[in-house]
DNA sequence: TTGTACGCGTTATCAC
DNA sequence: GTGATAACGCGTACAA
């Protein structure tokens, strides 16, 4: 049993441990309290009367060592509640035995059950997760990769911004750190990726309100400005040049599904105003407001789903009676909810779990070829989304 | 800009970067693909001319060092793609620059967004944040602790299960690691907390449905067996042994309000079957059962909430006209969903902030006495209670 | 301003 | 089976 921690000294205070009085590895704190100072190796060595070589392969349980050394080093060390320095043992052996996992918003529920894939796999392999936030802000994301680095993590799993800083990225590839994309590709990025087929899956989806008779299909992609100027072109033409991106790709599956129905797709009605909730509260809004309002909504995330239903509310429109809704990703509330909303669903926990995988086959020194994983979408039918014929 | 990173070499494999041919730190992996090695500090210092102390001035920005010598070593680092180590670094400093969070479920909104107040702050100051889930399994919990421990995480916020190991935890802070407890309260321990006043909000709560003239109001706690034992006598008296968990404080103020209405507690309407979504469904679809079924529900998380609306939907039974229901935590889809959920709602981000700006205090050097923070609530009241009278 | 040398706590490599 | 001892890469006295 474990009985008692302590960290390391800080610089220059560790050298009266070894002189204390009482029992070894203890000293007084300033305030009076009692303060155990992590023990090292050395210590513990000292006390079960051994080397600290015996003391480290009888903790570390390598080489051999006599069934009385090991008794009395593992003695010693439940005493003094040792506990391993894994920054020294990582200088070592070159494993930091941590995985970065790199995702713009951890409270998009998207990326915290990705990032449980992801955890459950590493932890099961004895792995942690040092984690870290971009916001979708590509600086942060520069400077995130740079701190995992020095992390010396042993992989990355990353969902870059639509924007992802190639060079960057690449740096991290080249200098021999295991990458993962995770849901978001990177045009000419030599790294494995795990994902959906994003087109087909945005076309199937789009191909369903289609054969339920509407023509006015608005699509919310929770993109911004930038994306927005690549959207402008008649036609939705400029999709193709994006389509390596997620919401590139689901565009052009939306766009794809129109054309092959004989409808013309009306920029006006693709939105990209930001990936909150209220900003697509606001672009409802906005796309109801039109000349020609849409008929049904197609949101590519849960919480840009919540804004339109927001907004319905605020509007006293009814879904599906007066607009219908149709979601990616199958969030926790959407069976709950009246109507119980027909969504994409993505198998993220799967998708965060094979990222792990593929990561934790690579750092333990796979050299196999990049691979690209498409897991497979499932269109769940509820009631939101209803027929005009 | 950085224009390269790699990693450390393995063990016994760095005495060929000073002997390349080519430029320093470059090798062929065995595929025959560049793969660069993470340049020490020495490699830069070697390539600028001049020595690892100057360099290391130079770098950290510390020291004093001429223009001439800092600009020869930038340039070289920069060329050499040099990223610092930070695992040395630490060794040295005795900081890790790392807080390690420990949490039940971080798929849990109320985890997620709270940790996304702890990385922000952590964050804004420098620290990164080691994720560690314990799916409510004690046996975990422990393990994590004490990989924390190894790590030299600089200090821990923690969220422990309710049946916490006080033992592990207490000799964490005796060890002199700083720990916060978020949301949970260890009784005995001497570490700060962060949370909300639960026995005075599940109070309000149940006041509020007492007004609106409910008397048969099921609690759905969320808890399991072991908690279930605890709350089976009669009046639900045994709760007070509790209060000073979570769970406990809010099933204690529950019973406070229906005392003081003079209404008098039934054990077979306080729920713990679960924390999860489909065990709040099954607890609702029997609490409906009852030969004396409730008129309202107070569910003590928004996971839970939803298995509630879920049940209610496969009975078809209808929101609030046959029943009404509170929950505690205002979910992002509580007030887009029909009828907007009336909850208790929990300043989430703040506490998590709370606990990182608490818990770098201390990591600061800070010997304050220790806190316990009680952050507001505040009822929202929306759609889904309805008055009796 | 600069360089040398030591120490942090491990694992790994030798001899014995 | 055991014990010195050399790394790992960095910060930092101390001397020059």
């Amino acid at each position: 049993m474990i009985t008692s921690f302590a960290p390391h000294a800080g610089a220059g205070t560790g050298d009266d441990v070894l002189n204390t009085s009482t029992a070894p590895g203890v000293r007084m704190s300033g305030s009076g309290g009692v303060r155990r100072i992590m023990p090292s190796i050395e210590v513990v060595a000292k006390e079960a009367g051994v080397s600290t070589a015996t003391a480290g392969r009888a903790l570390g349980g390598y080489g051999s060592v006599s069934a009385k050394s090991r008794e009395a080093v593992l003695a010693a060390a439940e005493r003094l509640g040792y506990r391993a320095n894994s920054l020294a043992r990582s200088m070592i052996t070159g494993l930091t035995h941590t995985l970065g996992v790199l995702v713009p918003d951890i409270e998009n529920p998207f990326f915290s059950r990705a990032l449980r894939g992801i955890a459950d796999t590493a932890h099961a392999k004895g792995w942690e997760v040092l984690l870290v936030n971009t916001d979708e802000d590509l600086t942060l994301e520069r400077k995130a990769l740079g701190v995992l680095a020095e992390r010396r993590v042993d992989g990355m799993v990353v969902a870059p911004t639509d924007a992802a800083d190639r060079d960057t990225l690449k740096a991290v590839i080249d200098a021999g750190i295991p990458v993962v994309l995770l849901d978001r590709r990177v045009p000419g990025l030599d790294a494995d990726t795990v994902g959906i087929d994003n087109r087909a899956a945005a076309r199937d989806a789009t191909e369903r309100l289609l054969k339920l008779g509407h023509r006015s299909i608005a699509l919310l992609t929770g993109g911004d400005e930038h994306l927005r100027a690549k959207l402008a072109r008649p036609g939705l033409r400029g999709v193709e040049r994006i389509a390596g991106t997620t919401v590139g790709a689901r565009t052009a599956g939306y766009r794809d599904a129109l054309l092959e129905a004989g409808v013309e797709p009306r920029p006006e009605l693709v939105s990209a105003e930001g990936f909150r909730r209220e900003d697509a509260a606001e672009a409802t809004t906005r796309l109801l407001a039109l000349p020609e309002p849409p008929t049904a909504i197609l949101a590519l995330d849960s919480l840009l789903a919540l804004g339109v239903l927001q907004a319905l509310r605020r509007l006293g429109l009814r879904c599906p009676a007066d607009v219908s809704l149709v979601s990616f990703d199958d969030a926790d509330w959407a069976e709950a909810i009246s109507p119980p909303l027909s969504v994409v669903a993505q198998p993220i926990y799967e998708l965060g779990a094979e990222a792990g995988r593929l990561l934790l086959d690579r750092v333990q020194g796979s050299e196999r070829r990049v691979t690209h994983r498409r897991l497979p979408t499932r269109f769940i039918e509820r009631e939101s989304a209803r027929s005009l014929l």
